[in-house]
DNA sequence: CGCCGAATTGATCTTCCTCAACATTGGTGG
DNA sequence: CCACCAATGTTGAGGAAGATCAATTCGGCG
């Protein structure tokens, strides 16, 4: 399953918590996550990072690259929840509810900070500062889906497509994977229907139809957004406000 | 605004903690509880408990009746993104981002035990063991709305309504809110559609298909399960296992 | 160059929406 | 207690959004 662990990255000189949309650590908080963190891991474009109903032993915070939550029907029809960027907890409910209901999946080359999740409860114990700012992500993490249900349940294609582009955009943007008005989209279309909850011929039309309007720009892993106003008011986008957030 | 606040209810005597389905609190934990708890309050049916972008002091717990929460669009397409019953955190998201992004609605009358927010801070300070059962709470209720959108993206109209019939039967039973294949449904076929994403004629013919099959019968504020075997055959059904949960 | 998976396009079908009329229910006041 | 009203639910007809099926085309990559 295309993993391997190594040991590289300190916390101390993470790469991520300089940017400025992660809340400032403090030296003894860091050294408390260095004994928390188990390792670190990376997976392979494809493969999976922690499986449905398996009771896999660790948690993770996403170090690099994409990710994305996903769950299926019996007969395959698969939807995926949301997509995770640097910095973001992978495999909470697990942690907390021993047991998984969704898969999580490498879109790309991945890096990972591995943590063992029994540790989770010293966590608590020792460090309410850090168990705050946990609940803080899982609370993040349902306000996207919120949103996300929010598109699936009233928004059409058209204007789910745009909303996602946004929301995607917006959301890289603050880890360095867009900027510029351009995404990098390692995502194929396949991926965003499923997101979208459409079939992926619909998806190649739909984009044709924002490209028509002069709204987005699209080749094979890279979205350009050419008139974000023009495309928010398709989107009937609220946007998620930035202010600093937690890590782990 | 329909509310009252009251100081009825001792946590000791909560009627809510005999419930097979909650964790057994120790002597210890209530009392930390009652000294959280700021008293009580009622909110009458079709009335608002939390506001979008309304800054309330308050974090709840349902203690008695149904409520909603729910999303809307600014043209009022409206979602509906969860229904909430007895034991369960209202406003989590407000009390730690600090904004809400939906809005919550009694379903029934209700009855609500009120917790100030800034208070939560203290719980993740001195008592883990209740900071870990809200995070818990937190993580549960993803796990819900992840098996919603799985609904919405990937289920046509009548395995949704067929889904969302089992999945209320089986979360309301645990309350006492249903029983031998019976749910006492407060909710309109307006409520449902909002929560399935269908119009209300299309609920209302939904539910005749569901009828017209002998798998369910409807009356006004009662649904009843008449072959739950076929039922979740339709619905594509997985059952949420009914483990012991904390409440606060 | 040829292959394979992903994307595009067209034609047709199904699901669900829209609009509009009508029925039913529960509540309210005379 | 009845009559009326508003809200909720039902039914029909026609239309639009999106699905399905199938045939190409495109774009890397060995």
């Amino acid at each position: 399953m295309n993993q391997a662990v190594t040991y590289k990255t300190k916390c101390h000189a993470c790469p991520l918590r300089n940017k400025a949309i992660f809340r400032p650590f403090k030296e003894e908080e860091l050294n408390f996550v260095m004994k928390f963190k188990a390792g670190e891991l990376t997976v392979e474009e494809g493969a999976t990072i922690v499986l449905e109903d398996n009771n896999s032993p660790h948690l993770y915070t996403l170090l690099e690259g994409w990710a994305f939550r996903h769950k299926a029907l019996q007969d395959g029809r698969r939807q995926v929840l949301n997509f995770a960027l640097p910095g973001e907890l992978i495999g909470l409910q697990l942690a907390l509810l021993d047991e998984m209901q969704h898969t999580v999946t490498a879109l790309t080359d991945t890096t990972l900070c591995v943590f063992h999740k029994e540790k989770i409860w010293s966590i608590f114990q020792d460090y309410p500062a850090l168990a705050y700012s946990i609940t803080w992500m899982a609370a993040r993490e349902e306000q996207l889906i919120d949103s996300h249900l929010l598109s699936l349940g009233q928004r059409t294609a058209k204007e789910r497509l745009a909303n996602l582009i946004l929301h995607l955009y917006d959301r890289a943007e603050t880890v360095g994977y867009a900027g510029n008005m351009t995404l990098d989209a390692p995502f194929s279309q396949g991926h965003l229907s499923e997101a979208l909850g459409i079939t992926t011929v619909h998806t190649s039309r739909t984009i044709r139809k924002l490209h028509d309007l002069e709204l987005i720009s699209w080749t094979r892993d890279r979205i350009r957004i050419l008139n974000r106003q023009a495309l928010e008011k398709v989107a009937c986008y609220e946007p998620v406000e930035a202010t600093q957030r937690p890590m782990i």
